[in-house]
RNA sequence: GCCGGAGUGGCGGAAUGGCAGACGCACCGGAUUCAAAAUCCGGCGACCCUGACAGGUCAUGUGGGUUCGACUCCCACCUCCGGCACCA
């Protein structure tokens, strides 16, 4: 029997394992701690993708190592089970989702502990669970009772000094005139600063199928099922105020051990700005607006007596009615500002627009309201946009300047206006020249200035003369008493300028939005919130909470999950015992409705992981203290930006209130690379017949056509043999013209390349799947799955068992070559080096390396008559983490009692490494001519004298003047010579 | 367009500035076998030269540069992959 039988031994350790509790953690850390966390799964119906093992094997050998090493190892395993798909199944089928969730976990799980990852399965969790998301509305409730105090200045435990903190709702100050006006203005005005709180938002409506939906299940204005027409609509949305920490989310990457990709990847979605805001006069509401290039002498009147009012009061914090405020990142080209742009939804739109254009104005306005950001953007290549009829006057020259409203400018960003500088700004520029606007330059681009391919191809003729954008850096012109300066110093003492008159200051914006937090599905965390109402039975716009021992509030018992076809979430169906109380003191209160995203339960789970029973907090402090950070995180790149930067956001928040330890949750963070399906080599036929249904080359096809012919072309699958590799191509064999592409696509069920790891292990075992993930490339390069390659780590693991185990005989028994002497000195110095370099490549995450040593070790050992057990041993608990089956098997066939799992890992002797012999590399420009082999240490007259010694080298050098010898012991010689 | 990352044999990939192609796959030859599977041994970048032994030249996307020496460092460009995309 004693072939290698990773069926036998793979569910024999697996058991054995469950029933030691082999990898239960301990509540503290024995010694010295690590955490090492994957990213948990949405266990959806299709079972495990051979995707999920790549990272848990990386995590799981990181583990295994590291146990061997003396560390207490945290690795848990749990589920981000609510999600959409579940409850599009039971509006299908009438399924619970709940029902199908735990249905398909159970899958998982059986797949998981299938592969022998070392989870300590008593720290399982669900997002699902009520005693899971009780503390997901728990957390909810904190960021409810929190308020972002801006200016606070505090030293974190690293000693650097911070700006901005999250602090009680309790501790906000509230203002004078506020508190006069009473308890209910005081509610309103702490529900205007919570972290979290509720806004108008567009929702994604579809009539047709009675639902919103999700901004991934519209498709050009039409629902990814059925294809039926989705308009926008304002809806009541909970909203969390990340933004505020956005500066904090920000800086904090430069203390996290990330990849630098990844970091700049988070850099871009915060995107911070800086520049300047600005107040551009435009009467004080009820007079009428300027409507003309020239003020008349009231105007000018009111506009300077306007200016001299700032000059004594300063900028006021919040914009003030008769002014419109600006943001702009070039506060130095104000004299170049020739418009301005309303975003169509500014609140100042309809004051500012004249009688003559109102009919065009709302026109604009309502067909912009039917576009969602994406459309904006896509469709939007050609500029649109309508004058108001009024003007507004620009601060530093009293010039008054046409208000436009277009599109182009969002009204979720900076305050909704911009001053537009056509001359410097490309989109103000094609917009001006679309609409005859002036564009007067006022910076001189530096001398022998290029100007960019998009500044080029903006260009225009006037006069004969070509005419360019310049968006970049130079010198003021045209800027009065500016003229000469640099953009930046222009910059600083505008802004400075600005800040004493008190018509601008400093400002920094961000791309980043607030975080919209509620969905309008069933099958998410309720929030914890009840919604007070007047006598007519209509919400007042107060509020109150669960308290926390009220917690958690469950889903409701619904047996029918077809949408009711209004846009409230599904939760208004729920029955009314649910969805209304009243009071204690007698105001009748209505639940909320909406749901929890998504995201809200992956935000935090890492912390309940570490106490994931505790009954009374969400985690227990010391305990937090003792595991937290996460000195591993492993996950794909999909998550690179959204799921981090909110687990990242929530854990300042909980930091902020005192609930965790450290400010950032994550230390070291690795993205793996996605698995691809097997390379394919495709081939391009014509699809239409026609009178020579002959092949195309790959090259001139583009979306399924032909680009010569137009003719529509379809994708052929080739093998192997038909194809040719021709210069940097493949070609078909049968005609060398046509280029046939060759490449490896993402798996999916509709290209029919889904490898399922059930079937991989069925026929190789887990430890083979386990290695060849490994073995494939790089842990974070992207990479395609090879069936072949499978078989070549299995036979490996074949050849291991065969090098212990006696195949010759019906039981199992070691090899009768394993025996009890003394090493030979190549066998100890082959041994050294394999444990130095596994170790090194473990520590390194460099999988594929390692195991390429382990096959070296083995091809040499494997071929021995002695094998001596002291060599095989310590090989044996170098592979155990990579193939733990095979390796426990061993680990007894070799004698022992005990799991290898907490065995100590070996060691190797630096003195054993030192070889005797050196052969030594001989370059004569650079080019080797020869080797020799002298004492290691020799030194280099040494080397020099056997080099010159060699014949073919003397030859070389023979009639030539050495110039230089270069000399790296125990590697080259090189002589450079004339 | 902007920001990242990557281009090395037929394929996956390896190489602190120091012998390019470790290790594996595929393929070819041999051993074992009645035969096959499995296994074991050997070969395997391209081109030139040779009867053979040996040897030579060119090769890490392209073109330059630094260096005694470059897959590795610098500059420019090309291609592919990922992300963002009117953010003022």
């Amino acid at each position: 029997m004693p072939r290698y039988d990773p069926k036998r031994i793979e569910k024999k350790w697996q058991d054995f394992w469950e029933q030691n509790k082999t990898f239960a953690v301990p509540a503290l850390p024995r010694g010295e701690k690590l955490y090492v966390l994957d990213m948990f799964p949405y266990p959806s119906g299709d079972g495990l993708h051979v995707g999920h093992p790549e990272g848990y094997t990386a995590t799981d050998i990181t583990c295994r190592y590291h146990r061997m090493r003396g560390k207490t190892v945290l690795h848990p395993m749990g589920w981000d089970a609510f999600g959409l798909p579940a409850e599009q199944h039971a509006i299908k089928t009438g399924t619970h989702p709940r029902e199908t969730t735990y249905k398909n976990i159970g899958t998982f799980r059986r797949q998981l502990k299938m592969l022998g990852f070392s989870y300590d399965w008593d720290r399982e969790i669900s997002t699902t669970d009520p005693e899971y998301f009780r503390w997901t509305q728990w957390i909810f409730l904190q960021l409810f009772d929190t308020w972002y105090d801006a200016d606070l200045v505090w030293t974190d435990h690293h000693g650097r000094q911070h700006v901005g903190k999250g602090r009680p709702i309790a501790e906000l100050p509230i203002p004078s005139d506020v508190a006069a006006s009473g308890a209910e203005a005081v509610r309103r005005y702490q529900d205007a600063h919570r972290l979290a709180y509720q806004t108008e938002a567009p929702v994604n409506w579809c009539p047709a199928l009675g639902t919103v939906l999700a901004n991934e299940e519209v498709i050009d204005g039409k629902s990814e099922r059925g294809n039926h027409p989705v308009v926008r609509i304002p809806l009541r949305q909970w909203m969390l105020r990340i933004t505020c920490y956005a500066d904090r989310l920000l800086s904090d990457l430069d203390v996290v051990n990330w990849p630098e990709s990844i970091k700049q990847l988070q850099r871009n979605w915060i995107g911070r700005s800086e520049g300047a805001e600005v107040d551009f006069y435009v009467g004080a509401p009820g007079l009428p607006t300027v409507t003309k290039t020239t003020l008349d002498s009231d105007q000018s009147r009111q506009f300077a007596a306007w200016k001299s009012a700032r000059a004594s009061a300063g900028f006021p914090k919040a914009q003030t009615e008769d002014c419109l405020r600006i943001y702009t990142t070039r506060p130095d080209t104000l004299f170049g500002a020739t418009y301005m742009v309303l975003a169509p939804e500014h609140p100042y739109v309809d004051r500012l627009t004249t009688a003559t254009q109102k009919a065009q104005v709302d026109a604009y306005r309502q067909q912009a309201s039917f576009k969602s950001d994406l459309d904006r953007t896509d469709l939007a290549k050609d500029k649109t946009g309508v004058f108001t009829g009024s003007y507004a006057v620009n601060p530093v020259n009293g010039a008054p300047v046409p208000v436009w409203i277009a599109d182009y400018v969002l009204i979720s960003y900076g305050t909704g206006a911009i001053m537009a500088v056509p001359a410097h700004d490309l989109r103000d520029w094609e917009f001006a020249v679309k609409f005859q606007l002036p564009i007067i330059p006022v910076v001189q681009p530096p001398a022998g200035y290029e100007p960019s391919a998009e500044e080029l191809a903006q260009s225009r003729q006037v006069d004969g003369r070509t005419e360019t954008p310049f968006a970049g850096e130079g010198t003021a012109m045209g800027s009065g008493p500016y003229d000469g300066l640099g953009t930046r110093e222009f910059k600083q003492r505008i802004t400075s300028e600005l800040t004493t008159q008190g018509m601008g200051r400093k400002a920094v914006n961000f791309r980043l939005r607030d975080w919209l937090f509620s969905r309008q599905h069933f099958w998410g965390e309720p929030f914890p919130i009840w919604h007070e109402l007047d006598a007519e039975g209509n919400p007042t716009g107060l509020m109150r909470t669960d308290a926390d021992h009220e917690l958690p509030v469950t889903l409701p018992a619904m047996t029918h999950f077809k949408p009711h076809g209004r846009p409230e979430p599904p939760l208004a169906e729920a029955p009314q015992d649910w969805l209304f109380k009243t009071a204690a003191d007698g105001t009748r209160l209505a639940r909320e409705t909406n749901t929890m995203p998504q995201w809200a339960g992956s935000c935090w789970y890492y912390l309940r992981f570490i106490d994931p029973r505790n009954g009374t907090a969400f985690v227990d402090r010391a305990k937090e203290q003792a595991w937290m950070p996460v000195d591993l995180y492993i996950g794909g790149a999909e998550h690179a930006v959204l799921h981090l930067l909110y687990s990242r956001f929530w854990h300042k928040v909980l930091f902020d209130r005192g609930h965790v330890s450290g400010d950032e949750p994550f230390n070291r963070l690795v993205n793996q690379g996605m698995i691809l399906g097997e390379a394919e080599l495709t081939g391009y036929q014509f699809a239409d017949g026609g009178t020579e249904p002959g092949w195309v080359s790959a090259r001139q096809v583009r979306n399924d056509v032909d680009t010569a012919t137009q003719r529509p072309v379809h994708a052929a699958r080739l093998t192997a043999e038909q194809v040719v590799k021709k210069g940097n191509d493949f070609v078909l064999a049968a005609d060398h013209q046509i280029v046939v592409e060759s490449r490896a696509f993402k798996m999916s069920k509709s290209r029919g390349n889904v490898i399922n790891p059930d079937l991989v292990v069925q026929e190789y075992g887990a430890d083979s799947l386990r290695l060849y993930e490994m073995f494939m490339g790089p842990l974070e390069a992207v990479k395609p799955w090879s069936m072949s390659g499978v078989e070549g780590v299995s036979r490996f693991l074949a050849r291991v068992w065969r090098t212990i185990s006696d195949e010759a005989v019906e039981e199992i028994r070691l090899h009768p070559a394993v025996q009890d002497v003394p090493p030979s000195a190549d066998q100890v110095r082959l041994l050294h080096k394999t444990i130095q370099a596994v170790t090194r490549d473990v520590e390194n995450l460099s999988f594929n390396t390692a195991i390429s040593r382990m096959m070296e070790f083995v091809n040499a050992v494997a071929g021995q008559d002695v094998r001596p057990r002291s060599i095989l041993e310590p090989f044996v608990l170098l592979l155990s983490p990579f193939a733990p089956h095979l390796a426990e098997e061993a680990w007894q066939l070799l004698g022992h009692t005990q799991s290898l799992a907490y065995e100590p890992w070996p060691q190797f002797d630096p003195a054993v490494l030192v070889e005797s012999e050196a052969e030594l590399a001989v370059q004569i420009n650079g080019k080797v001519r020869g080797k020799i082999k002298i004492p290691a240490a020799a030194e280099q007259s040494v080397a020099e004298q056997a080099a010159r010694a060699d014949a073919k080298i003397a030859e070389q050098l023979a009639g030539k003047t050495v110039i230089k010898i270069v000399y790296v012991a125990g590697r080259l010689l090189s002589f450079v010579v004339k």
